[in-house]
DNA sequence: ATGTCC
């Protein structure tokens, strides 16, 4: 039996890339992570055993506690983490993060992507740039109707920004939760966050959201990928960010009504990042409300993002939405607290940086991926490649969650060291639009893990099936 | 992630 010890917790090899923290002190169940032998390493100068161990304690918790191959410490649980819930237990802020329903969407096209020479996508970037608010405290281009549409947004979701004009009804069957997470309410949102949210609709943000435009550069498995409308050397799109200002006031209002709430109700949260309260308190269940309108508020979001990005294509290339052939293949969250089903009982599952990846019939897939399994998004760093991938029936014992990127192996800070020099040759003959590198340096492929790694660990313990793998030909990025 | 400290 194999065993390592790794910030003082003893690990048990448990299978294919899965080890296993045995409960012991006040951990009501097992935590788990799911890595290899060198993704491993890295969590030797990391918190985030210890976070998955913490969370753990927490009351009403299921076995196990996971981590994904692409963990790393956050605030609360780690980033990586899942964390289930049955009905009497808890519900915690700190275990969705910041960016409430932060998630990534991939478009497709009928478009060669060797068409587009560095010159078309320079011209691309600037254009999506003048359509798209990019960077921290930006405010949206469309709010003046935004702020008219804000309540329906929030309650309804994507249906209410599609009805504005953003996009077509159809693209409703080709987000998670068909754009509209259940049981949002605006009355549970601080006054602070609806100000912020109503004017950043349509606004990219900063840090490691972007919008891509990337390439397919190879099928991995032909049958799924014909299912997606994927092909090799296919250009598409991919947008990835979340609920602005909107979300991150949210999780910072519930963070602290969490944290005195656990005291009144004499629940031991072990560190403030996990602050939680019982799911059937006034106060968890104001925290579901707020959190639902932020889930909407994102992929509302995203949606607004799109519509931007093909008005852009449009004026480059002269050509309109149908001759390009632009369609939705998924939206899917990465930060989200949703009620599912496993095993036969109802759990509010905590997926923080983890994607879902539900297998080919189950139910609750959009019909129209019924028959697949939705297309699972993981993007890589900004210079290496991205994957879609499917879940398979094995994925049950990750709650039907995989990994949503490559995952940080440096420090913001740590990263911001990295040399002009050594940033350029990273990111290869990638197209980006941030001027200083500065600006962008801690978003650096060096500062990622390996993404084929990071994907292989689930494709070889058999919980994903790789389908097709996309690279960057330019990035949009927000400086902050 | 974030009007990166009201």
């Amino acid at each position: 039996m194999a065993v390592d010890i790794i910030q003082g917790y003893t690990l048990v090899k448990d299978g294919v890339n899965k080890w296993r923290i045995p409960k012991f002190g006040k951990m009501r169940v097992d935590a788990v992570v799911y890595v290899n032998d060198s993704l491993k390493e890295l969590l030797r100068d990391d918190q985030s055993l210890r976070q998955l161990v913490n969370a753990a304690s927490l009351p009403g918790v299921v076995e196990p506690v996971i981590g994904m191959p692409d963990i790393h410490e956050g605030f609360g649980l780690p980033i990586g983490g899942v964390m289930a819930i049955e009905e009497k237990g808890v519900i915690s802020a700190g275990a969705v993060g910041y960016d409430i329903n932060c998630g990534v969407r991939l478009i497709r096209s009928d478009l060669e992507a060797d068409y587009f020479t560095k010159d078309i996508l320079y011209k691309l970037i600037e254009r999506i740039e003048h359509y798209v608010p990019t960077g921290i405290g930006k405010k949206g281009r469309h709010k003046g109707i935004t702020r008219v549409i804000f309540d329906d947004v929030v309650h309804n979701g994507v249906e209410a920004v599609i009805k504005a004009g953003f996009g077509k009804k159809s693209d409703l069957e080709y987000i998670e939760e068909g754009g509209k997470l259940e049981g949002a309410d605006i009355s549970a949102v601080s006054e602070e966050a609806q100000e912020r949210g109503e004017e950043q609709l349509g606004t990219l943000g900063g840090g490691n959201h972007f919008i891509e435009i990337q390439k397919v550069e190879e099928i991995l498995e032909e049958n799924l990928a014909e299912k997606f409308g994927l092909f090799k050397g296919q250009l598409a799109v991919m947008i990835h960010t979340g609920s602005r200002g909107f979300g991150h006031q949210i999780a910072t209002d519930y963070t602290k009504i969490l944290w005195e709430a656990a005291k009144r109700y004499g629940i031991e949260v072990p560190e403030k990042g996990l602050a939680a309260a019982p799911i059937k308190s006034k106060e968890g269940q104001n925290y579901y409300k707020a959190m639902a309108a932020a889930v909407n508020f994102a992929f509302s979001n995203r949606q607004i993002i799109m519509f931007d990005v093909i008005r852009a294509f449009e004026d480059v290339l002269k050509k309109s939405e149908e001759e390009m052939g632009f369609k939705l293949v998924y939206d899917v969250a990465h930060n989200i607290a949703k009620w599912e089903v496993h095993g036969g009982k109802r759990m509010l599952v905590h997926r923080k940086g983890a994607t879902r990846a539900l297998p080919a019939g189950h139910p609750q897939n959009p019909p129209s991926y019924r028959d697949t399994g939705h297309p699972a998004l993981i993007p890589g760093s900004m210079g290496t490649g991205s994957y879609v991938v499917v879940g398979t029936e094995k994925a049950a014992e990750t709650f039907y969650s995989v990994n949503h990127g490559a995952g940080r192996r440096l420090s913001r800070n740590q990263a911001k060291k990295i040399s002009k020099e050594e940033f350029e040759r990273s990111m290869g003959d990638v197209v980006y639009n941030v001027r200083s590198y500065k600006d962008i340096v801690d978003e650096s492929p060096l500062a990622y893990k390996d993404v084929e790694t990071v994907v292989s660990v689930f494709e070889e313990r058999g919980i994903t099936i790789p389908v097709a793998k996309l690279i960057p030909l330019a990035v949009v990025k927000g400086a902050d």
